[in-house]
DNA sequence: CTGAAAGCGCTAACAA
DNA sequence: TTGTTAGCGCTTTCAG
């Protein structure tokens, strides 16, 4: 039994630097410029110290660090879409949530949120830079504008962590999402297997230019000949997230083939799709696969109208964002570059199970955070 | 001098629980007891104080509050199965990784494993009862010999939280887990829109006696027939865990049945189905739904024996058991009664991203367990 | 080069 | 019913 093992049992309750202030017969002040590589300290007593912080495996109280006069341990800057409806505000909620659990932690958070996804986010991640932020997690809508901004910064030594929407190009720590392809390469292989040989179908799309629609569309391509043999995708519409636009092209499509056995809808513009069924009375027959989840769906699964629902977690997208973020940042746990996580089945069965359906009706708001028992981040600055 | 400091002090811009103080003109302990609804305040004083703290848009600053309660670190028993393959092992990893998540809050673990689902396990909890720990997770593989116990640690004020499987009679506080009932509905569903009406399915489980996989059957029963018109369930086998007994069990019925076109296998053991759909020249015919994951499946999706499987998240279960408990011991976030998660559905597009298969071989770290599994350790040096 | 002490905002134990 | 005070672990400043 060594020499530390012995003084440790004597001082049974003191933590931390003082630990290893009274291991080492030194005073804290002693401690915390050998912990911090601070001038004005004996190289030979920095030593024993660093290596009885080693055998205590000596870890920080980044609570007491944050709480000492020198005000934050660990900042993050977030820009993320301010969107109240569908996918941001789980992202967002899903932020906040473990915003608040390593509060107690010291962690602060700088929000630049930006309006609408791709919206004025470099000016945003920019005034982020600026400020001196530690880490930043960003929904990149705007690869093109956001890479070389991303990149400065990951020079410079902040970590970008991209969440839900990616910049492939850019020199980014990490990305966290559902990766499109396979999210439609999941849509294909379902429908295939709902649907008898020889099925056709066709793809209700936002807009084929935007990276995230197409990447769907071609994994939604892939799989579903290879899990419908003799299956044929008639054709790809484009909604432009506009909801007169939606039903019309989808309601003439139907209306046009009649043998249509399946739609897929990757982009969150279901409903008008719905409405289309049910006018030509097909809600139910026709096979409706649809993307993500929100309250106003719930009707349509219950009557039978989409069969299913790939669900992209966007809450836990915000939550493990913030992770790996702080995990980083405190702990230097390596950032992975990717995390990808699986795209959901959401079907009549296990639709209530998700929050989105559950807490309907419960805005984003500080009353239904304070409801959550969460209480307001004090270093959550606008 | 005491005179100046005082000055000073009214001058300079105080911030939280003093700030209100000074404005109330009343002490920081009367502002704490009327902040946090503690007893021994008059009531109008009460009002004034909390009016006031909403005009100042007050929030408690968490680093402080986590440091001031530091001293009383908070224990949480576990008490979960050892077993090493399949659910078990992933549970253990995620209660593992969410337990060094909050060491830095100093939350201890003791840890008391039994070899198997409710094998001594109510001895494991008596000596974790005895031992004090502030809360206990355990799996409830014997909840008769269990709730007793479990009613008297609530009784003594020590939350209990089961994880994966429930002890539904006693009065613990909180549940996490898929709900078989539903894990089994999820599966009729989607056989069933898999299926063309009229198709005859059979059920191979463990053992009915099982309250688990009894109820994922029953679920399965009434969903089926829903959303298959006209379909049967023509028998549901018994395996006993046995790969022998499930494996000429299944042929056999294979036989007996040639027109069967789908199986669902509600427990763990579906290697030997497989290789009996093998046998019979039926892979990849007969639609085969599974429960678990586990990375021996690995191949038989990739051939299309198994169409789909359900998963149950273990890993996410066993975070969200400490996650939940963490929450209540240290920011007495009330437990909720029930966590019901949804179960996934697992095909093969999306196989590749779930961590028994991506971490196959991957063992369970042995050294973090042993450290765990000594005493009382603080759990979560490196 | 090292030690001593103040104070961050909060909780809890004890005084009045 | 209210006030006072001692820390929690850390950083920082000022004295040796």
């Amino acid at each position: 039994m060594d020499e530390v093992r012995r003084k440790m049992k004597k001082n049974g309750r003191r933590q931390g630097i003082h630990l290893i202030a009274e291991l080492a017969e030194v005073s804290i002040g002693t401690v915390d410029r050998a912990l911090h590589g601070r001038p004005g300290i004996n190289q030979s007593t920095r030593q024993r110290i660093l290596r009885i912080a080693e055998q205590i495996a000596y870890t920080p109280n980044l609570a007491a660090r944050a709480l000492s006069v020198s005000k934050a341990s660990v900042r993050i800057g977030v820009c993320v879409p301010r969107e109240i409806r569908f996918f941001y505000d789980q992202l967002w909620s899903g932020l906040l949530e473990e915003a608040h659990r390593v509060a107690a932690l010291g962690v602060e958070f700088v929000n630049k949120p930006v309006h609408a996804l791709g919206e004025n986010d470099t000016q945003a991640f920019k005034d982020l830079a600026a400020d001196g932020v530690d880490g930043i997690i960003v929904t990149a809508g705007n690869p093109r504008g956001l890479g070389p901004l991303i990149d400065e910064a990951e020079a410079k030594g902040i970590p970008v962590v991209c969440v839900s929407t990616d910049a492939p190009e850019s020199k980014r720590s990490s990305i966290v999402c559902v990766e499109p392809w396979l999210n439609g390469h999941l849509a294909g292989e379902l429908m295939g297997k709902f649907l008898p040989p020889g099925s056709k179908v066709a793809v209700v799309a936002g807009m084929l230019s935007a990276e995230d629609h197409h990447r769907k569309t071609a994994g939604f391509s892939d799989a579903f000949p290879r899990h419908c043999p003799g299956g044929k995708i008639l054709s790809v519409i484009e909604g432009h997230e506009d909801e007169d636009e939606s039903f019309q092209k989808t309601f003439d499509l139907l209306g046009r083939v009649p043998t249509l056995a399946g739609l897929y809808v990757n982009t969150v513009n279901c409903l008008p799709v719905c409405r289309a069924l049910g006018a030509r009375g097909l809600a139910g027959k026709t096979k409706l696969i649809t993307t993500d989840l929100f309250a106003e769906m719930s009707p349509y699964f219950e009557k039978g109208t989409i069969t299913a629902s790939i669900y992209q977690q966007p809450h836990r997208q915000g939550q493990l964002a913030v992770r790996l973020m702080v995990d980083h940042l405190t702990r230097k746990v390596p950032l992975p570059p990717t995390m990808h996580l699986s795209p959901q089945v959401v079907m009549s069965s296990n639709l209530r199970l998700f929050r989105e359906i559950k807490l309907a009706g419960t805005k984003l708001d500080d009353s239904a955070l304070r409801l959550a028992g969460l209480e307001s981040v004090p270093a959550l600055k606008r």
